[in-house]
DNA sequence: TGTGAAAGTCCGCAGTA
DNA sequence: TACTGCGGACTTTCACA
């Protein structure tokens, strides 16, 4: 992970679908050279892969909600795959605290997203949090200050 | 948004990097006719860009927390935008409940990430709770039911 | 909105420093 | 690890349905 390593992470992670040519031309680099180290960040796990990032609301998940569970024991949604599985959940985090974990969810509704929290209901208790605006919902990851 | 959007939208969001003529052939349309309805999909915002997504652990962001913030009133962090330029402040939800907002937080260190809660001080009263995993951090947004 | 064809560009694979 | 060069694939633009 060098200068150069960090300077293509900035460019992907700001327009992932950059061609190789336009790539060398911003870090000063040839083709080959780009595409062989963005190979090789793929291939360690520095790059967990390229996603097109979808707006939530224009795609009808208007519903947005952080719910924490309180889910110990061998009923934990931890313990079950399925849960991360369901469209609605985008996100699992098992945190500190007096809570198991917590799921980001976005549902196209009211209903749906109630219907949610029924479904985790039989985890553990869900308790639910709305989001009500995301004045940042991205941000590229930097490189430490030394470089 | 009809189906043939959706499953851009589906390829796309599993790889961005796909080819327009790669897409063709999964989607069964001509390359030109995927081109335009990804234009379309980015003019209309609902591609609202395309990002590698880094591993946190590997790009050396060692510590995730989330930090519940109780910052009503003139000092609120969604009144002033500079926190959302922090490198380390990845994501702020204005969320319900007992407090304002919930900022994701990825630091180096412990001694980093206490200095983001440090910072924030001086907006309001912090509450940090760390991320211990993240069995799910990435779900493509599913069409509805009717696609 | 969709297709098909043409021109320019890009990609991937060599061989080499 | 990086560069150059080449053949084949791709992107893009256009006319047209």
């Amino acid at each position: 992970m060098d200068a150069m390593d960090w300077a293509l992470l900035r460019e992907l992670q700001e327009d992932a679908r950059l061609s190789y040519s336009e790539l060398s031309r911003r870090v000063h680099l040839s083709p080959p050279a780009v595409a062989e180290r963005v190979r090789r960040l793929e291939e360690t796990g520095v790059i967990r892969g390229y996603h097109a990032h979808v707006d939530l609301a224009k795609a009808g998940r208007t519903v947005l909600g952080l719910i924490r569970m309180s889910c110990y024991g061998p009923t934990c949604v931890l313990r079950d795959d399925k849960v991360a599985t369901w469209p609605e959940v985008l996100e699992i985090n098992r945190v500190t605290g007096d809570t198991c974990c917590v799921l980001k969810v976005a549902a196209v509704s009211m209903e749906a997203f109630a219907d949610v929290t029924d479904r985790l209901g039989t985890y553990g208790t869900p308790s639910s949090t709305m989001i009500l605006a995301t004045p940042l919902d991205w941000q590229p990851i930097a490189p430490p200050p030394r470089f």
